[in-house]
DNA sequence: AATAATTTGCACTACGATTGCAGGGCATAC
DNA sequence: GTATGCCCTGCAATCGTAGTGCAAATTATT
């Protein structure tokens, strides 16, 4: 698992067991994950140090956060783009009504919004509420 | 005070004492405000009751709820667009991240987004954090 | 006024997010 | 090899918001 290791470090992360652990699950899953979705998937693993976890890797670029207006906070890897520095990858996050899965869509950016005079921009987020493909079969 | 009332019949939702204190409380708003916001600024008013009021609200196209990402509800008058049947403005949200106020933004129509094949959208929120006109001065 | 329907207030529950702190692991210095 | 310090982990506990159940109060209907 040199492979995760190195992820780790190029994001200047300690590659400690426990952090490798919670990248192997990351790299697995496709929809976006809840802090107790990692808790069950994994075993022997503590919340509080799963919350820890996942804010060093939102803070070095890894992973993003995810608000898809259920209240609990998802959480996703980035692409390659995001760094210590921020997160510079805008793309559209979507919330199945059905299945109730939140998708990452990185290939759908958000728009450009002209923001009235005197506001200034330092983040934007876009979420999609629908069915998804899945879903609508 | 039959001005308010009537807003609410037109909604076709009973103007009691509690609900008319509510709607003038909205009207005197500039910022989208938390139910810990009306807790605050009425008198002897009980939490839940509030809840229960704004969802009524809501339900009948009185007020639209916004999540700014603080994980705080907030709510705000809709535009007169909407109805029983739905909400049917789609402005953007602004978040300062300096004074913690969440703004309407109505004049920010929230642009087309193309989704990826097989998803069917429901519904779309766009929210920016930055900093106010107020804060940037 | 009596009755029925709706609304309100209180108590209590649920749950995710977050903190404090003590103990464990690990690297480095001596 | 042992001591020192730093980072990481796990547990307990707290916080804050959302939501429910039910009885009492209010409002509408007859
Ligand atoms: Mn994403
Ligand atoms: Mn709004
Ligand atoms: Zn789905
Ligand atoms: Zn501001």
């Amino acid at each position: 698992m040199k492979e995760l290791e190195n992820t780790l470090l190029e994001k200047q992360i300690n590659p400690t067991a426990m952090r490798l652990v919670v990248l192997d699950y990351l790299l697995k899953q496709t929809n976006a994950v809840s802090l107790t979705d990692m808790e069950l998937g994994l075993e022997k693993t503590d919340r509080v140090t799963l919350y820890r976890s996942v804010k060093t890797f939102e803070e070095h670029g890894l992973v993003h956060r995810i608000d898809d207006g259920t209240g609990t906070t998802k959480f996703a890897l980035c692409q390659p783009a995001c760094t210590v520095d921020g997160h510079h990858d805008l793309h559209v996050h979507f919330y199945c009504t059905n299945c109730s899965e939140t998708h990452c869509l990185p290939k759908t950016q958000i728009p450009e919004v002209k923001l009235p005079g005197g506001y200034e921009r330092q983040e934007t987020s876009l979420l999609v509420k629908g069915l998804c493909a899945e879903c609508r079969k």
